[in-house]
DNA sequence: TCTGGGGTCCTAGGACCC
DNA sequence: TCTGGGGTCCTAGGACCC
């Protein structure tokens, strides 16, 4: 492996981003409390006036409005938050063409070596990069510049909201020491455990252990992150846009929990349906299909099966996924939702071929159809048209039958 | 804390082959 | 009759991220 370090690292955060986009695009909420995603039954991004009350990622709208009786619930729009968030990628490249766009509120650059260019620091680099993202969107970011991803990641979340920390290499123990293990990008609830049980409570703790200790009670993933910890940049910023997907799953989750089984079957149709749209639309196909079904309690059962051929049409799926849902519904249990994966999907011209049972024409017919629908999709929004099996799980009221009700 | 939706990567273990 | 060892490929599931 090539180590080519040391580099010069930029992540950039966007404080309570969804949050504060809808406060700029609707000034009269500046300053309030505002809260978004109430609608999918938790919120997913709290402005900073609602986080004084408790309000946070996570916690359900009935919490929120105890917490904080004065909050203001704003239904998500995804397409405005990317709108801002192109925005801030294109400032970003205005600095380096190397950036990454990690997801739709965070980004990293490489800005190793553009010391010269700028003729300054990398740590007044980070801050004319924040001042112009502030300035021109109007909304907070937290900057984060060291000599590693996961050590740029610590220095952004190190201050919030609207922080510039800089860790150079001699400071890394310093901000380590800090830092619990639960907190370090690429530790979850596992991992902060198996490291606690091992005496591990800071990053700094992990950082100072010998490689062979790391190796011996570690995997991989956890080294690297040992490693980047320590300084040596393993992870490299990607720039490369991202043009295709390994796999793509649609779940929803519905309210009450049913156990009638057309109705659960629709909403499992209903997925697949967006999953093949979503395929189509990045020219893709896929031979093999999964569908998961969640309890009430919680509880995910899932099967998966390969397909004849390489499709992304909902229709071409149906008799597996028809099967799929025999073999996993029980009837008199209670699902809360519903999933359809599509994995191993590669593009549609690499290698789609027809079966010896295939007729070019009944193929084509197939393409023609869906690329109607795409385009209707397109011009007059997602679900205008659907297969007949999913109707059920369309319709706004729709209700358990009689012989449902009657057992709640 | 009674819990949404959409992804990626890694790894252990089984099948199969020499 | 009784006895190997090791490689590759695939898959399911775990763990993690926002």
């Amino acid at each position: 492996m090539i180590h080519s370090w040391p580099r010069a690292i930029v992540h950039v955060d966007g404080d309570a981003f969804f949050a504060s986009c809808e406060q700029v695009i609707h000034p009269e909420l500046k300053g309030r409390p505002v809260a978004t995603g109430s609608e999918r039954g938790i919120i997913s991004s709290a402005s900073y006036e609602a986080k004084k009350f408790g309000v946070a990622r996570g916690v359900t709208p009935w919490d929120a409005k105890k917490m904080c009786p004065g909050l203001v619930f704003v239904q998500s729009d995804y397409e405005v938050y990317n709108v801002f968030a192109q925005k801030m990628f294109a400032i970003m490249r205005r600095f380096t063409p190397v950036v990454e766009e990690y997801s739709i509120d965070e980004a990293f650059a490489d800005i190793t070596g553009f010391r010269r260019v700028y003729r300054c620091g990398y740590e007044e680099i980070g801050r004319r990069i924040k001042e112009a993202i502030e300035g021109e969107l109007r909304i907070g970011v937290s900057v984060g510049v060291s000599v590693s991803k996961v050590l740029a990641k610590v220095a952004s979340k190190f201050r919030k909201p609207s922080g510039l920390v800089f860790i150079p290499g001699r400071d890394i123990e310093t901000y380590l020491a800090q830092v619990p293990v639960e907190k370090i990008w690429g530790v979850g609830g596992r991992t902060a455990a198996y490291m606690q049980a091992h005496g591990i409570r800071t990053a700094l703790d992990f950082a100072q252990k010998p490689e062979g200790f790391v190796k011996e009670f570690f995997a991989k993933p956890q080294h690297e992150l040992w490693m980047e910890l320590r300084g040596h940049s393993v992870h490299p910023v990607v720039d490369v846009p991202k043009t295709s997907y390994a796999s793509i799953s649609k779940t929803h989750t519905f309210t009450p929990p049913s156990s009638d089984r057309a109705f659960v079957y629709a909403q499992v149709v209903r997925n697949l349906e967006r999953a093949c749209e979503k395929a189509r639309r990045y020219a893709l196909v896929t031979m093999e299909v999964s569908v998961q079904l969640k309890t009430q309690k919680f509880q995910v059962v899932a099967l998966n099966m390969k397909l004849r051929r390489a499709s992304a049409f909902p229709t071409d799926m149906m008799p597996e996924v028809g099967k799929l849902f025999q073999q996993l519904f029980s009837t008199g249990v209670l699902y809360r939702a519903t999933g359809v994966a599509l994995h191993g999907l590669f593009s549609e011209a690499s290698g789609a071929q027809l079966s010896l049972f295939d007729t070019p024409a009944a193929l084509e017919k197939n393409q023609r159809i869906f690329a109607t629908i795409d385009t209707i999709t397109d011009k007059m929004g997602k679900g205008t048209i659907h297969l007949g099996g999913s109707m059920l799980a369309r319709s706004r009221d729709y209700q358990p039958s009689r012989f449902e009700q009657q057992k709640f």
